[in-house]
DNA sequence: GGAGAAAGTCAAAATTTGGTCAAGAATAAA
DNA sequence: TTTATTCTTGACCAAATTTTGACTTTCTCC
């Protein structure tokens, strides 16, 4: 399966450029040309960001900080900066690397393979989830019940992904709400209490057992 | 606990610096002068790798493939060679990171942090606390007495997790009033002596001893 | 042994939290 | 546009937890 790469940089020239050349060593690409754009593309589940750091509106170390509450995957810095506080903070502020424009093609696509190769060592992320009966499948968005396929909307499934990828994890309100919501997140937590209710009565119909287990005070649990 | 930085150069006097360096930061430093020397101390089970390229006998790129076959950890080359070409053979070779002579020092533990706190991000092992008979999974949140789960609230489990986390060591209430709720509240002692008597009482019908011990005048203690 | 302080016990009150429901707002589909 | 679906909100209830206060027991020191 081609890895996704998200490209963060202002200047279209750039984000052109790399976009095709990466296309062309197989990635699939997608763009921001802001840090709002990068933060609803974070949605496209990236492998790897290649972030700027010079951009209008928050910048890429902000970004980055932000970035780090929702996903965990190689940030690659991509700037004309070269002082050594410059690169300190880039990498403090969360970052996995830092590159200095220019540079070379080449250099860029082999840092890009160093990193995935060493997530897909570290933690091969499975596209599907099984949990006695259930199927998950991450990448189709589909989850099925022996044969049967179960139809949930989207806030839905963004939840039972969020919490079955966690297995035997307590995450309060709060936390799931900023892991599927954004990072906004000044949620009521009724919205989190109403969705579990409905994912809960359609597993429920289907299966005839909980998979979500309330762990009083603390928060919600998938069982497995 | 602190970080294992295996450094493998030929160059004494570098090494030398480095080391001290990297000792005044916390880190556990072995030292080795060459490939031989380098591959015996992968026994020392090191964190992170710094590695020379330019080395008598295997050269480091050699040397970092061997390594790859042995354990896993984040491998950062450390050397002078700049040619695009160069860093492409590192990277490919299974390294992590590629930093050129001459490096500043803050960049340096800049970039060893971040491949740290990476690798901590990826495979962070459950904590599980034991104590005679005992488990208590810290990340799950949950109990065990021999198979059979025993069930705490919030604040039963928060007194549990920081009592435990520090056996032997005499709280007096405020201070666990303190740890446990967040903030000082003086004075009603009583709450703490409720929770204690109902941790108490759980831990003892499952396992007929005691864990939480008085000491009169002081606080409680967790034996272990 | 007895006074006084500290810890333990118990039950009831107060508070917090989660589940449920219905209805309005927002979004997507037709 | 209309229509259907999904998302969000707020109120209410029930359940579980947390806190409180009165009371008893235990310990320490004189």
């Amino acid at each position: 399966m081609a890895y996704r790469v998200l490209i963060v940089d202002d200047e279209p020239i750039l984000t052109e450029l790399l976009s095709s050349h990466l296309q062309d060593h197989g990635y699939m690409v997608s763009v921001a040309n802001s840090s709002d754009e990068a933060l609803a593309k974070l949605t496209t589940k990236p492998n790897l960001i290649l972030l700027d750091i010079n951009m209008p509106g928050m910048d890429g170390l902000e970004l980055c900080k932000v970035i780090r509450n929702h996903i965990v995957c190689p940030i690659l810095f991509l700037t004309a900066r070269i002082t050594e506080q410059d690169k300190v903070n880039g990498l403090r502020a969360g970052g996995d690397d830092y590159i200095t424009k220019p540079f070379g093609l080449q250099e860029l696509i082999a840092r890009i393979e160093a990193h995935l190769r060493r997530d897909e060592r570290n933690n091969r992320p499975p596209e599907v989830l099984t949990s006695q009966g259930l199927i998950i499948n991450l990448s189709d968005r589909k989850v099925f019940w022996n044969e049967q396929e179960l139809s949930f909307s989207k806030r839905e499934f963004d939840i039972i992904e969020f919490l079955s990828s966690n297995p035997n994890q307590v995450f309060d309100k709060e936390r799931i709400y900023e892991a599927v919501w954004g990072y906004d997140a000044e949620g009521d937590s009724s919205v989190i209490k109403e969705h579990i209710r409905k994912i809960r009565a359609k597993l429920m119909q289907a299966s005839g057992s909980e998979y979500i287990e309330t762990v009083w005070g603390m928060g919600y649990r998938w069982k497995k």
